[in-house]
DNA sequence: CAAGATACTAAACAAATGTTCAGTTCACTA
DNA sequence: TAGTGAACTGAACATTTGTTTAGTATCTTG
């Protein structure tokens, strides 16, 4: 349970939450009222409190539930996927993929991962470890296979390209103005993991050992 | 004027507007009350709204000088230094580094860039359009004079440098306690860029034509 | 120096906010 | 069926919020 595409808790609690995510997602905490909340979800703002205790009850609950969400899709990355990943040679460990793959064009999520990382409260943080962690473990897996390069320093690699990563979700909507289409889009990403994917495989600078065929 | 390193201007309204700027910076602009600004800038909750008309008139104002202090520092690597960074090769067109050069250790900038590229006011999106349109015209420089390596796509390529390099700022305390070196100090950003500049020389995949010697 | 504007404050106000409480409906079970 | 507890609501409460207003000090300028 917990999956974000085919959500089938109709409960009241969980159709609060679901508002509140929302609402969190789109406008940040503060600026949502309990009111707010209430009226989203077709429930009185009594019944809010009734459930979680608190305004800070409810954001506690909405941020595990959408942690419990984004984890469900890193652990694809980090889990079954490395193996083919490994075997095919294809380099599609992207959290942006799996979100394009994964999320409904119109989801909070994205949004509101980047509230979890912004904020410096500690449901973000302890995200931001695990998927460092699952990261950290590709790359070293990657190295030791020969599919990636080694590096003196791979705790600043795996950071390196966990946050490249993650700043296409951060930044999405002005990336998507720059480049003309959202890199959260099957479009805009296939763009932008081409280009990418090239840095990946030849750098951005040009080769000055050997010099350019043409 | 306008600078952040010496910051000459000690009257009430300039006071008011750093002491906000650091707030809301710290806690974003929902959290923070007039009252708390007053009390932290030393005046009356009312001299506030009698500078700045209302508090968001005072949001407005610090995102113009946050905007105006940021913009002086990308517009040093935009400018002058890509001269002499195209004539000797070294790669340091990077956000991060002029941070570290110019801002002392605790200044509230990174932390309201972070705000300003987040919260989806106009300010944030005309401070992303302008570094980006620069970015571009610095690439469009580098691979001409063969510097930078050519690519299909040079607004996704331009993209994509900018918000690696902005990530750093973005997820700054999550790099810090993930690598253990807070990258926008002296020592964490050389290890930062070591690697990083690894990656754009040589890629991040092992290379495929020729076979790992082991 | 006189006078007008500007900087500044204390106090109060109206609206909004999180929260509580008493009471009602609903579901399940003994 | 009677009853017990949970789900749920409407209304009120206390506090906090941004803002206003009236008045005082301070500075500038003729």
């Amino acid at each position: 349970m917990g999956s974000v595409t085919n959500e089938r808790d109709f409960t009241a609690r969980a159709t609060i939450r679901n508002a509140a995510l929302g609402l969190f997602a789109e406008r940040g905490h503060d600026a949502v009222t309990v009111r707010e909340i209430a009226a989203a979800a077709g429930v009185s703002p009594a019944l809010v409190l009734h459930h979680f205790g608190s305004k800070d009850g409810l954001r506690v609950a909405v941020d595990a539930h959408a942690a419990e969400s984004l984890d469900a899709i890193f652990a694809e990355l980090g889990g079954q996927e490395l193996t083919e990943m490994l075997a095919s040679g294809e380099a599609t460990t992207s959290v942006a993929e799996a979100f394009v793959q994964v999320f409904p064009p119109g989801s909070p999520l994205p949004a509101y991962l980047r509230r979890l990382l912004l904020t410096n409260d500690p449901a973000g943080a302890a995200l931001f470890g695990r998927w460092y962690a699952t990261t950290r473990g590709v790359l070293d897996a990657m190295i030791e296979s020969g599919v990636a390069a080694p590096t003196e320093d791979p705790a600043v690699r795996a950071a390196f390209l966990l946050v490249s990563d993650l700043a296409v979700i951060l930044l999405r909507e002005q990336i998507a103005t720059a480049i003309g289409d959202d890199p959260l889009t099957p479009t805009g990403l296939a763009r932008w993991a081409k280009d990418v994917t090239a840095v990946y495989a030849r750098g951005a600078f040009a080769t000055l050992e050997k010099e350019p065929p043409s």
